[in-house]
RNA sequence: GCUCAGAUGGUGGAACUGGUAGACACGCAGGACUUAAAAUCCUGUUCCCGUAAACGGAGUGCGGGUUCGAUUCCCGCUCUGAGUACCA
């Protein structure tokens, strides 16, 4: 029979799916390994293309390690509680349980039919309350936890108490909020409960605490910071605003160093690394405290100092003027009554600009002085103290001494406003721009004159501290996570409220289950949708939390989940995570750079403090697939007509419009079109791809045309004319017999016609051909537009290598003959070559490779068994299901394939005796010859030089110098 | 602006530690089979010069360098994509 894929692949489906071919053992004698994938979330438009070029990936390494004798774990689950769900929702009042759930069917549908080698017992769904529960859990671990800096990890908050009891604050090295307070244990003991409470509160690791949050009241919610882009949300591109709340967080500070230094010790694409190095944003300085004048009218200011920090204290010298962020607490107090009227103005003006303005404006410099001064500690000399938009309020202390020789902003500020710009080093060159610079010796500089940069750091630090006015420090750009969203459709918080404060739920009374509501809105008095539940209280008196978790609290811990995903009694079970440990390969998109993948280590070392898991990293090696871009057609109509051009005579009339522009005449078509009443006077308009005539009428439309109805780039015209009504009557005007339409690389999406989904592809071509074929389309790390023009290749590929197990007559029909030296070539070449390749995640060059093996197996008309037989398990990996189906007729057990053994490599096979060595003169290849590999060098270059063809080149005359590499090239020079 | 990644035929891409640039596939052209088409198979296909072949020349974004030899290493530049954005 000729390859019949549809029959095929379904029958191997179904009978993995019946035999559970794929469960991961929970203790075996086999090595572990992990393979996960990125938690996909459920969307309703289903997987297009390009999101299965992961999991296949994935799919193939799996089942590759399996074959190499591995203990293979390779879950898939659903990160289903989110947004766009609940969006749904509130436009349709379905539940989102119902559209999740529906969803789900529809992704499990198109994973099955791809043949993922998926471990479906394990299946994990964030909404699923058996599953939130342990999120919740966690929850209430992270609140039951504080963060010792002593003892760098995170201890329960009893340990904390009992300290507390015994000693007071006093010998507290915690990561907490600012404003703790100090106490004796007596003190402690005397506090009430609640402010005992309320205490304690400042130290736990997940607390609540006002803050200022990235409101989007379009969609009723607080966004994290990496769901904001240029100030605007994300999904759907709404507006958002900065607003003050009650929120509750997450203290991923305290984890900044570890998760820091963490990074050079996982195997991930260094960009990503990059980007969470940067997002943390270690940086070290010192902090000082510049005492406030207080001669004039500062007298009753109850705070004395303005504390900046400074990653180049050695330049303190240079300081002319503090300036302080327009928002900072203490610009009122500061303000002198002569400048009140300026500092208004100013504040009043940057609060007009958006946060958006305020960032792209970075040229212009602006400010307002508030009359008052500051001393610098180690001289004592005035320093002005101002305000401006150039300081942030959220980083460091929101004030900066400003050194205005050694940074830009600072010069400019100083020079727009007339400031002194004192130049501290002896190199320093400052005549049009600030010199940053480090080298030299310092000059203008008190005690520091004639240091160097290394000395002078540390002299100043150690006259600061021995003043009292400063301390050598460690800031880092990271803030906390904001722990809550206004919405319906997440885990509720485990948290109950008394008198103003929380208290977890007990243990025992997990999961807190999803209340039902009547609608899916914010309250009439603007709580979240929780409020709308009846008679939600927990024991029925105490009001429940009503904001829900965000959408990475779910996902922050799921690959523990799948280790022992069916367990009530505990998030996994203690020996289940000892023996898995940790994921070993983790594929997914590079989006999740600073969301998903630096929450997840967070809470990965949390829970490895409370002892609960045991690796400090949960993803030892990360590869970022690169993302399917859409390749989109066009069709250009002649507007008010059903004209269609094609292509090239599209590019021809716009070069026939600029030619009469141009006062040439030229004939390029014998058409009733009158072109020159057409094209004359056009004008092209970029942005929406059009063409007017002078009295703005439009000429010519690029029309999105469906990329389902057009091969090759070529239209097919009796589909287009189905494809709409109004396009039924459509006249072309082709080219060579055909139309060809236009291109361009965009993103995938409906409405530009670009979509491609996978269910046409297997229906057309089966999946093991979708498989293959995205694996071939390039490396997987790089970005690339979906273009299905070379399938075919992959398709006929995999025909040819069915056709090599039966003759003419389609009969299955194989050899037990002994292997020719050929055959055993081929084969062993690509038994090496496809290691390799995997090893080095390179799944475009073995497909190359099985290509170049199955052309010259059938070029040597090989039908032997033992060759085709091992062929069959090195290719499973990529096309399972066709090789399923010639494993059994080869005579094997049905489902052993998945646990065969990997052929192993024979080097003997590959041994050649001669070469074809590249015979160049002046590095340019001439000619090849065939030589001997015995031969030594010299042999070599005695065997070249006398050889005719050879000496024709050289022309009679002897080359100044021969180089041979053995079994590589021989390079004449001459 | 800063950081990172990349640039190779008509297209996707290959060339792993410096050693025959363009593997493999698509597309295209020509041919075989067929009444015809589809399917299949065969041949050719980097560019330029040359009627063609042999042959010759150029060639991996651009300009230099190191080397017997550079897509690969070094320096400078251009362009494209991604991330980030006054971070003190």
């Amino acid at each position: 029979m000729d390859y019949q894929f549809k029959d095929i692949e379904q029958k191997w489906q179904l009978f993995w799916a019946e035999n559970q071919t794929f469960k991961a053992e929970d203790n075996s004698t086999k090595p572990k390994y992990y393979v996960l994938d990125m938690f996909p979330y459920p969307s309703g438009a289903g997987l297009h293309v390009g999101h299965p070029l992961g999991y296949i990936a994935s799919d193939i390494f799996a089942r590759y390690k399996r074959l190499k004798g591995f203990n293979v774990l390779h879950p898939m689950g659903y990160d289903s509680f989110g947004l766009p769900a609940e969006q749904y929702a509130i436009q349709t009042g379905q539940h989102p349980a119902l559209t999740t759930e529906a969803n789900i069917a529809t992704y499990r549908r198109q994973l099955d039919q791809i043949g993922f080698s998926f471990d479906w017992s394990r299946e994990v769904r964030t909404s699923s309350p058996g599953y939130y529960k342990w999120t919740q859990w966690i929850f209430m671990q992270l609140f039951n936890s504080w963060y010792n800096k002593t003892a760098d990890k995170a201890e329960g908050i009893d340990k904390l108490i009992a300290h507390f009891e015994q000693n007071g604050s006093a010998g507290i090295n915690a990561v907490s909020d600012e404003e703790v307070l100090s106490f004796s244990a007596d003190e402690w003991k005397a506090l009430s409960h609640d402010e005992q409470q309320a205490e304690l509160l400042k130290y736990r690791i997940t607390y609540l605490r006002e803050s200022t949050v990235n409101w989007c009241p379009a969609l009723g919610t607080v966004l994290a910071n990496d769901e904001v882009k240029d100030g605007f949300s994300e999904r759907g591109g709404y507006p958002v605003e900065q607003k003050k709340m009650m929120q509750w967080s997450m203290r991923i500070t305290a984890y900044a160093q570890r998760l820091l230094e963490g990074l050079d010790k996982i195997d991930w694409p260094e960009p990503l690394k990059e980007m969470q190095r940067n997002w943390i944003g270690k940086s070290v300085g010192a902090s000082v405290r510049f005492p406030i004048d207080k001669s004039a009218h500062n007298a009753q200011l109850a705070i004395d100092y303005i504390e900046v920090f400074t990653t180049r204290v050695d330049t303190i010298f240079g300081v002319t003027l503090l300036v302080i962020a327009p928002e900072h607490e203490l610009v009122a107090s500061l303000t002198t009554p002569e400048q009140k009227g300026a500092i208004d103005a100013y504040i009043a003006q940057t609060k007009k600009k958006s946060e958006l303005d305020r960032m792209a404006d970075t040229k212009t410099v602006s400010g307002a002085f508030t009359g008052s001064y500051v001393l610098n500690p180690l001289n004592n000399e005035k320093v002005p103290i101002w305000i401006a938009d150039y300081v942030l309020a959220g980083y460091g202390t929101g004030a900066v001494m400003a050194v205005p020789s050694g940074d830009q902003r600072d010069y400019l500020f100083a020079k727009h406003f007339d400031l002194p710009i004192v130049p501290i080093m002896d190199i320093q060159n400052i005549e049009i721009e600030a010199d940053p610079t480090k080298d030299g010796l310092y000059i203008n500089s008190d005690f520091i004159n004639g240091l160097t940069y290394k000395e002078a750091t540390a002299a100043v630090i150690a006259k600061l501290e021995e003043l009292g006015a400063g301390k050598a420090k460690v800031n880092f750009r990271m803030r906390d996570a904001i722990f809550g969203r206004q919405r319906y459709w997440g885990e509720p918080v485990p948290v109950y409220f008394k008198d103003g404060l929380p208290y977890l739920i007990d243990e025992s009374d997990l999961p807190l289950v999803l209340p039902e509501v009547d609608k899916y809105l914010p309250t009439e008095s603007g709580e979240p949708p929780l409020g709308r539940a009846t008679d939600w209280k927990y024991k029925g008196i105490s009001e429940y939390e009503l904001s829900t978790m965000p959408g990475w609290a779910g996902s922050s811990w799921y690959w523990y989940r799948y280790m022992d995903a069916n367990n009530d009694k505990e998030f996994a079970s203690e020996a289940a995570v000892k023996y898995w440990k940790d994921v070993d390969l983790y594929i997914g998109g590079s989006e999740h750079a600073t969301g998903h993948l630096l929450y997840s280590r967070f809470w990965n070392k949390f829970l490895k403090d409370i002892g609960v898991v045991f690796e400090e990293e949960p993803f030892k090696k990360l590869i970022n697939q690169g993302m399917i871009q859409g390749r989109s057609n066009f069709v250009y109509r002649l507007v008010k007509t059903d004209k269609f051009v094609s292509k090239n005579i599209f590019k021809n009339l716009l070069e026939y419009a600029s030619l009469i522009k141009k006062g040439q005449v030229i004939q390029l078509f014998e058409d009733d079109i009158n072109y020159d009443k057409l094209y004359n006077d056009n004008v092209y308009n970029e942005d929406d791809k059009t063409y007017f005539n002078y009295n703005g009428e439009l000429l010519i439309q690029n029309l999105h045309v469906d990329v389902n109805i057009v091969t090759n780039d070529i239209l097919d015209i009796q589909k287009f004319k189905k494809w709409r009504p109004e396009f039924t009557n459509s006249e072309f005007i082709l080219e060579d017999g055909k139309y060809i339409c236009g291109v361009e690389v965009e993103k995938m999406s409906k409405s530009k016609f670009n979509v491609v989904n996978p269910d046409d592809i297997i229906e057309r071509y089966g999946a093991d051909t979708l498989r293959m074929y995205e694996m071939f389309l390039g490396p997987l790390e790089q970005s690339k537009p979906w273009n299905t023009n070379g399938i075919e290749g992959v398709f006929k590929f995999l025909r040819k290598f069915w056709r090599l197990f039966h003759n003419d007559q389609w009969q299955f029909s194989v050899s037990g003959a002994e292997p020719s030296k050929a055959e055993l070539k081929s084969l062993h070449k690509i038994i090496r070559k496809v290691e390799e390749d995997i090893d080095r995640f390179s799944f475009n060059t073995s497909v190359s490779s099985f290509m170049i093996a199955v052309n010259e197996l059938t070029d040597l008309k090989s039908s032997n068994k033992a060759i085709l037989q091992d062929m069959v398990v090195i290719l499973s990996p990529y096309a399972p299901h066709i090789c399923e189906e010639l494993w059994t007729l080869l005579g094997n057990a049905a489902g052993t394939l998945s646990y065969a053994a990997y052929p192993k490599f024979n080097p003997s096979y590959l041994v050649e005796d001669e070469f074809a060595y590249p015979i160049s003169i002046n590095g340019k290849t001439k000619m090849n010859l065939n030589i001997s590999l015995s031969l030594a060098p010299a042999e070599i270059e005695a065997f070249v030089l006398a050889n005719a063809d050879v000496q024709k080149y050289l022309d009679g005359k002897a080359p100044k110098k021969v180089i041979v590499v053995k079994g590589r090239i021989v390079n004449m020079v001459v």
